[in-house]
DNA sequence: CAGTGGTCTAGACCACTTA
DNA sequence: AAGTGGTCTAGACCACTGA
C-alpha cells in the first residue's frame, strides 16, 4: 500500500517498491512481476498509475514487458569484452577485419553487409580528418550480424582523395579490408584514437539493434592517423550498451 | 493530425511528429515545444496520449520538462574529453590525482569528498584482483565536484595486504594519491586496464549526478596492475553520459 | 477462452512559474 | 491570476499469448 500523506507520488512509491524487492532478489532475474491488475489491488492505486512506475522501471532497463504474457525482471545479458588491441598489422593481414574473425572465433556465424556513398563533409567529420567542410568523403556504411542478428553499425567516412582508384570504393576492399588498401596506396598507419561516449538510441537504432527500453547505446568514433600525424580514417561505430564492454590497455610509462 | 486507421498508436505518431520538428529544425535546442494542452488540438487527442509522447521523447533525451514552465528541446551539453594518458609516474609526482588537476586547468573549482572503509570481496572484486571471494579489501569512496556539483562517482578498491599500514587506508593518501603510496610499498605499477561500458543510472546516481531524463552513465572500472601483472587497484568510476568522452590513444603496430 | 499488456478517453485537482 | 506540467482516477476496448 502507498501512504498518501507522504508527498511522494504513489507512481514513484509503487515503482520504490518494487525496485527494492527486485534488488533484494524477492522477484530474481527472469521472474514474472505480478500483473498489472494484481499490483493495482497490491497497492490500492489504478491501473494507470501502476503502469506509470512500470515505465519507469522499463526506462531504468530493469525490466521488460510482453505483450499478452507479462512484465519480467531483465536479466543481465551476456556482456561481449571487445579488446582494441588487435588493430595490428599483423592481424589485419590475416582477415577481413576484427569483426568477421572475431565473430568466428566465438562460434558466431557473422555475416556483413556494406554500401558505400560519397558525400561532402560536415562539421564534425571535417574536423576528425582536418579537412575543408563541403571536401568530397568517401563513406561505407556497414551493419555487422552475429546469427542473423545485427549486433553493431559502423560509419567509415574517409578523404576522397586517399580512396580514389582504390578497392574502398568498392563493396569488397578485399584482403586485410580498408586499412590494407591504405596502406598499398602508400598511407602507412601509425596511430589509432578512439573517443568512447553513450546515449540513448534513436527509434532507429532501437529496432535495428533489437535494444529493450532502458538501454543506451556505446558510440565509438576511431581515427587512425598516418605515421605522419595525418587523419586518414574515421570509423563511427554503435554498440548495443547491454552487450558490449570495451576494453583498453596501457602501459603505466 | 494523427491518422487513426494507420495502425499507429497515436501517441506514436505524436511523438514522431514531434520529433521530426526538432531534428528538421522547426523546433532549435533551447525552444519552448508547445503546452501539452495545445498539442492535444494541434492533433485531437487527449492530454494522456500527448503526455506518452512527451515521455518518449524524455526517455529518448530529446526534451526536458520543467514544472511550471514548459517542455524544451534539449541543448547538447558541452563534452569533456578525458584523455586516458596522463596517469604517468611523472604526471602523478606533481599532484594528487588526475581529475583535480584537470578541473583546475580547465577553470572549474574542483573538490572531492573521501570515504574510506573494509569490506570482503564479492565475485566480481575477487575476479578482476584475482583474489579469494570473501578476501578482506580496502575501499575508497569518492565522490568529485566541479564548482559544488558532482561530476563523477569513484569507488577504489585494494587487497587490504596493498594498504596496511598505508596513507592509502587514511582519508588524505597524501602527495601522489593512491598510487605513489602503492610505489612506497614497493608495489610499482606496470599496466592499465579499462573497461568501459554504459547503462542507465539508478535513481540514486540520476540524482547525484543531476541527470536528466533519458541520459545514461558511462561505467569505467580501471584496474591497475603491477609490472609482474598482479592486479593492485580496480576503480570504478562513473560519468554522466552527455558530458563526458574518453580518448584512448594506441599505436598501430 | 481467460489473462496479459497496450492504447485511449474525459475529466479532476495539485504544484510550480511567471507576471 | 493565468498558464504550465505533475498526478490520478475509473473506466473502455484492443492485441497478443497460451492453455
Amino acid at each position: 500500500m502507498v501512504d498518501r500523506r507522504s508527498g511522494v507520488p504513489a507512481f514513484r512509491q509503487v515503482a520504490a517498491d518494487l525496485r527494492q524487492k527486485i534488488s533484494t532478489g524477492t522477484y530474481s532475474p527472469g521472474d514474472q512481476l505480478p500483473s498489472e491488475r494484481e499490483l493495482t489491488e497490491a497497492y490500492d492505486v489504478s491501473r494507470p498509475t501502476v503502469r506509470d512506475a512500470i515505465n519507469m522501471l522499463k526506462s531504468e532497463g530493469l525490466v521488460t514487458s510482453e505483450h499478452g504474457r507479462g512484465v519480467f525482471v531483465r536479466p543481465p545479458a551476456t556482456i561481449q569484452r571487445i579488446a582494441r588491441a588487435r588493430l595490428s598489422r599483423a592481424a589485419r593481414a590475416q582477415n577481413k577485419g576484427a569483426f568477421l574473425a572475431d565473430a568466428a572465433s566465438r562460434g558466431f556465424t557473422p555475416s556483413t553487409s556494406v554500401k558505400v556513398r560519397f558525400e561532402q563533409a560536415d562539421v564534425r567529420v571535417a574536423e576528425h580528418l582536418a579537412i575543408e567542410e563541403g571536401a568530397e568523403i568517401t563513406v561505407r556504411d556497414r551493419v555487422m550480424r552475429a546469427d542473423g542478428l545485427v549486433v553493431q553499425l559502423a560509419v567509415s567516412r574517409l578523404p576522397r582523395d586517399f580512396t580514389r582508384g582504390t578497392a574502398i570504393e568498392e563493396v569488397d576492399t578485399g584482403n586485410g579490408g580498408t586499412y590494407a588498401r591504405l596502406e598499398d596506396a602508400g598511407q602507412v598507419i601509425g596511430r589509432f584514437i578512439e573517443h568512447v561516449g553513450a546515449r540513448m538510441p534513436t527509434p532507429d537504432e532501437a529496432s535495428l539493434l533489437q535494444l529493450a527500453d532502458g538501454v543506451p547505446v556505446v558510440t565509438v568514433t576511431r581515427v587512425a592517423y598516418s605515421t605522419e600525424g595525418k587523419p586518414l580514417e574515421m570509423n563511427d561505430m554503435i554498440l548495443a550498451g547491454d552487450r558490449y564492454e570495451l576494453s583498453y590497455e596501457w602501459l603505466a610509462d
